[in-house]
DNA sequence: AGATTAATGTGTACAGCGTCCACAAATGCT
DNA sequence: AGCATTTGTGGACGCTGTACACATTAATCT
């Protein structure tokens, strides 16, 4: 006889723990993986903890084993995960700028689009976001297809396209243009981390979106 | 009577293990600390662990409860020093600055000079530099006591000055002095993080370096 | 179809962690 | 001298990640 675990938060959320009639679980993978991010989400990475991934998907704590080498591996899925969602957001900002027929003008739009859906993403999703860009290995995942959106692109390689238009429309010389990605995600990247972790956390949404945009300004005029 | 621990990593640092003739340690608070900010300079922010803290200073874990509410809070006290010693290596960054004779040149030099203190202390000092932006509630401690260096003055305020210089040399308008500090931190601090934690770590420093001053260009310019 | 192998989940156990509580030892105050 | 306060100790508790042996089910091969 095997028996199911329960939470210890199951006061609010006895119903999301997936029970379970078979011995198998069907997909466990995708459970734990869901799970965690659904952690991260509400509580940032130190609210990943594997036994209370495995509670919620209604299993023992050693059958995460099966499907993630240790608990660092389950992070870094969770890490890749989160980037795919911050390429979501920023594709859906991407896809609110309308076309005016100037090339140049949409060109710089579309940059400006870029880094303001991420701004967006790491303030509304402040966990997923901090994951997104903690327990990396190196750059070669800044590439890997499990960071990618459903545009197919991770963060860092839809940035580069706006950065490649902005070139094609004549708005950037192209000797500017080699890791020109650095530059730009650097800025935006730093502002989102002062906002949600760093010294000016806790300051308005309109203050933030105020000084985003002029962050953004300052790339521009910078690049 | 009562016995001294001895560390898990004995082999290597016994020595530095203070050992206690008294019982009474007398700067028990100080040798908390220090180790604390060791172990965060040696492994960053997870390798601070309040065990093996009280390890090193030679005394039992519960004593830490006598100087430091809880472990977060002395992690908020290595943050704090940790600014400190960045504040540091801003402003040694800052001296090397010679005085040309011409205003303008001079402040745009020390405004880089702030900028490059950061990075470099970014680089060669990664886990503290991570803990200096961490655990913290507000900005109050952008100006707190003791996140101050030896001149006095915080990270924060550093910053503040050179961009205060700017506007005085007529280099920066003074509309858009205002919240700059955010523009120019932001840059500098989200490559310093792409640097150490994120998806470019590993670059060699000359890279890390002439992307710095690039990264230092677009600020002013686009300031 | 039946047997064997592989995959997947369980149970038990261990060391390490942060923290609570009661107690011991040294210091400071009147 | 006596007492209150501060500082350190010892033991315990519940939690964590993970190793190992075992149980159950699914897949593969005669």
């Amino acid at each position: 006889m095997w028996t199911l675990y329960t939470s210890t938060l199951d006061k609010e959320n006895m119903e999301k723990i997936a029970k379970r009639s078979t011995y198998r679980h069907g997909d466990l993978h995708r459970a734990l993986l869901e799970a965690a991010i659904e952690l991260a989400r509400k509580g940032g990475k130190n609210a990943i903890v594997l036994r209370e991934v495995t509670r919620q998907a209604g299993v023992a704590p050693n059958a995460a084993y099966r499907h993630f080498e240790d608990l660092g591996s389950l992070l870094r899925a969770v890490s890749m995960a989160a980037q795919a969602q911050l390429a979501d957001a920023m594709e859906k900002e991407l896809a609110t700028v309308k076309p005016s027929g100037n090339k140049a003008e949409d060109a710089r739009a579309r940059l400006r689009a870029v880094g303001t859906g991420y701004l967006t993403f790491a303030q509304s999703e402040p966990g997923l976001f901090r994951m997104a860009f903690s327990e990396h290995a190196d750059m070669s995942n800044a590439t890997h297809p499990a960071s990618t959106g459903h545009g197919g692109l991770t963060p860092f390689q839809i940035l580069s396209g706006a950065l490649d238009d902005l070139v094609s429309a004549g708005e950037l010389p192209a000797e500017r243009r080699v890791a020109s990605e650095f530059l730009a995600w650097s800025a935006v990247h730093g502002l989102a981390m002062l906002l949600i972790d760093g010294p000016m956390r806790g300051s308005g949404q309109a203050q933030a979106e105020a000084l985003g945009q002029r962050l953004i300004d300052m790339v521009e005029r910078g690049l």
